[in-house]
RNA sequence: GUCCCCAUCGUCUAGCCUGGCCUAGGACGCCGCCCUUUCAAGGCGGCAACGCGGGUUCAAAUCCCGCUGGGGACGCCA
C-alpha cells in the first residue's frame, strides 16, 4: 500500500540537458530511498520536434549517469488512442467541449487581450456553443472550474493557493486529433499509480490546471514537489549561451559521471556540511526537507573542484578505466601505452593530484606516451645550460650502470650527485625534468623517471646533455 | 500586463519549521603563509553574507506585513 512509484518524463527533442539530469537523479533517489519504482517515460506527443535519436541520448546520457530505472521507457506514442479514449470518455461525462476557434484567432485574441492589459486566457466562447460532432477541425477543451481555489500541497515549497478564476479551459485534445501535454500526462500519472510528481518548479502553474483533471478522470491526485530551477552565471534560466548544458558534453570533457552526479545533487539539497556523498549515502539521506525552494546558480568551478575530489580518491584502476578511452581519442595506441612500464593503471597516481578532468591526464601523460617528446624551447634555452651537461652525464651513467631503477636507487643517486656537487636539489633536478619531459611541470622527478622507464630515462637525460652544451 | 515562486558571503549552502547555543558555520573561488626538486596536492590563516523598511517579542537570520530585487508561467510546446 502506498508504494512510491516515481517517474522522470523527459521529451526528446534534443540532449539530455543538465537541468533534467537533476530532475532525474532526485526522482530517483526518492525511488531509491523509499523502495520505490522509478519508471522513464517519453514525452512525444509533440510529434513534430521529437526525434528517436534525442530517445536514444536520453538514455544513454541516464545509463552514464547511473540512474537506472525499473519501468519503461514508456513512450506517449504508443499510447495515443488510450488519451483519445480518456478524452472523449470526458466529454460524454459533460467535463468537455468542442471549440472551433483556429489557433490563429486565438492568438490574434491573445496579442489584443495583452494590449488592452487583460488577462491573455481563453475566453471561452465555445464553451456555450454545445457543439456536440464538429464539421469542421476542432480542439476538446476541458471544462475548468472557475470559482473558488485549488491549493497545491507542495513538498517543497508548502501549501501555494490559485484562485481557479485564473484558469482557463485548456485543450486537452488537439484538432488533429492528438493530446496536449497536460493531458496525457495526467492520464499516464494517473493509469501509473504515480504516487510523487517530481518536477521542475517551471511547471506550478501547471498543476492547478491538472488535478482537476485528475479528479474528473476518477484518479487520485499524486503528491507534488517542484524542484527549483537552475540558473546562469547571469541569474537567467540555464542555457546554451551559458555554456555546455548536456551531460554528454561533460563526459567529453573529462568528468567523471559519479563526480557530475554528486555535484548535482547538492544543488538544492543538503545534508548539513557534507559536500561529498557516495551514491549509498545519498539514497540514504535523501528528503524534500532539505531541498532548498529557492533557485541555484550552476558553478563550472565547483564542478570542477568535485570532479578532482573523485579523482584523487577513486580506485586507480577505476580512473585508468575512464581515461583509457580518452588517450585512444587523442590518438595514443596501444604500443604509446605499452610505453608506460605499469599502463595505463600507472599514470594515475604520479597525474592525479594535478589533474581536475580526464583530459588533464591526457594532457600531462603526453611525454611519457611518445618515443621522443615535444621540447619546450623556451624551457631549454632556460634550464639546459652547458654547465649543466656534465651533471646529467654523470647521472645518466650512473642509472646505466645500476640495475636497481627503483624510486629508492634513484634518489640515492641523485642525493649523492647532488652534494658531490655542492648543489641544491633543484639546480638539478629542474634541468632533469626539462630533459626528461621537455617542460617545467611535471610529477616529482622520480616518478617520471619510472613512468618513462629505464632506457628513455637514460636516453632522454644524455639528448639533454647534448643539447646543454651547444646551448 | 496577469498569476505563481524565491530572497544568508561572488557562488553552492548550514541555521529558519520548533525565536535566545549566531560574535552567522562549512564548501568552491580568491589572497597570504607553511611544506617543497617544478607544478599541484596538503596544512594553516585571511577577505566576504542574514536585500530594505515596519511590526510582534525581554530577545528575530529565524514569526507577521509592506517594499525592492530576481526567477518562472501565461501555446492546438513540453
Amino acid at each position: 500500500m502506498n508504494k512510491v512509484r516515481v517517474r522522470f518524463a523527459p521529451s526528446p527533442t534534443g540532449f539530455l540537458h543538465i537541468g533534467g539530469v537533476r530532475t532525474a537523479l532526485f526522482n530517483w533517489l526518492f525511488a531509491r530511498h523509499s523502495g520505490g519504482t522509478f519508471i522513464l517515460r517519453i514525452e512525444d506527443t509533440d510529434r513534430d520536434r521529437s526525434t528517436d535519436e534525442a530517445i536514444q541520448v536520453i538514455m544513454d546520457g541516464m545509463k552514464w549517469t547511473g540512474l537506472d530505472w525499473d519501468e519503461g521507457p514508456i513512450r506517449q506514442t504508443d499510447r495515443l488512442d488510450l488519451y483519445r479514449e480518456k478524452a472523449m470518455d470526458l466529454f460524454k461525462g459533460g467535463h468537455a467541449y468542442w471549440c472551433v476557434c483556429t489557433p490563429e484567432e486565438l492568438e490574434i485574441r491573445r496579442k489584443e487581450a495583452q494590449a488592452r492589459g487583460e488577462s491573455i486566457k481563453y475566453d471561452g466562447r465555445c464553451r456555450e456553443r454545445g457543439i456536440s460532432e464538429p464539421t469542421d477541425p476542432a480542439a476538446l477543451r476541458f471544462i475548468t472550474p472557475q470559482e473558488g481555489q485549488t491549493v497545491l500541497h507542495d513538498l517543497i515549497k508548502g501549501d501555494i493557493v490559485f484562485d481557479n478564476s485564473v484558469l482557463d479551459d485548456l485543450i486537452i485534445l488537439r484538432s488533429n486529433g492528438y493530446a496536449t501535454y497536460n493531458f496525457s500526462v495526467v492520464v499516464d500519472d494517473g493509469l501509473m499509480n504515480i504516487s510523487h510528481v517530481i518536477r521542475g518548479d517551471d511547471h506550478v502553474n501547471n498543476t492547478p490546471r491538472q488535478v482537476p483533471l485528475f479528479e474528473a478522470l476518477g484518479f487520485s491526485v499524486p503528491q507534488f514537489a517542484h524542484l527549483p530551477m537552475i540558473l546562469g552565471s547571469d541569474k537567467a534560466r540555464l542555457s546554451k549561451r551559458h555554456g555546455a548544458t548536456s551531460v554528454l558534453a561533460y563526459q567529453e570533457m573529462g568528468y567523471l559521471p559519479e563526480a557530475l552526479v554528486n555535484y548535482l545533487v547538492r544543488l538544492g539539497w543538503s545534508h548539513g556540511d557534507q559536500e561529498i556523498f557516495s551514491i549509498q549515502e545519498m539514497v540514504e539521506h535523501f528528503d524534500f526537507k532539505h531541498v532548498q525552494s529557492s533557485p541555484a546558480v550552476f558553478n563550472p568551478e565547483k564542478l570542477k573542484w568535485v570532479n578532482a575530489q573523485y579523482i584523487r580518491n577513486k580506485e586507480p584502476k577505476h580512473v585508468a578505466e575512464a581515461l583509457t578511452p580518452f588517450l585512444q581519442k587523442a590518438g595514443y595506441d596501444e604500443a604509446a601505452i605499452a610505453r608506460i612500464p605499469g599502463g595505463v593503471e600507472a599514470l594515475i597516481p604520479p597525474l592525479r593530484e594535478r589533474s581536475e578532468t580526464l583530459l588533464d591526464f591526457v594532457e600531462g601523460a603526453a611525454p611519457y606516451l611518445v618515443e621522443s617528446m615535444t621540447m619546450d624551447e623556451a624551457a631549454a634555452t632556460k634550464h639546459l645550460i652547458p654547465s649543466i651537461a656534465p651533471i646529467l652525464q654523470e647521472f645518466a651513467d650512473l642509472v646505466e650502470v645500476e640495475s636497481d631503477f627503483s624510486k629508492e636507487m634513484l634518489e640515492r643517486m641523485m642525493q649523492g650527485l647532488v652534494e658531490r656537487q655542492g648543489l641544491k636539489m633543484g639546480k638539478v633536478a629542474q634541468p632533469l625534468r626539462v630533459a626528461l619531459t621537455g617542460r617545467t611541470v611535471s610529477p616529482g622527478i622520480y616518478e617520471v623517471m619510472a613512468l618513462l622507464g629505464k632506457d628513455r630515462t637514460i636516453q632522454r637525460i644524455r639528448a639533454g646533455a647534448k643539447r646543454a652544451l651547444h646551448n
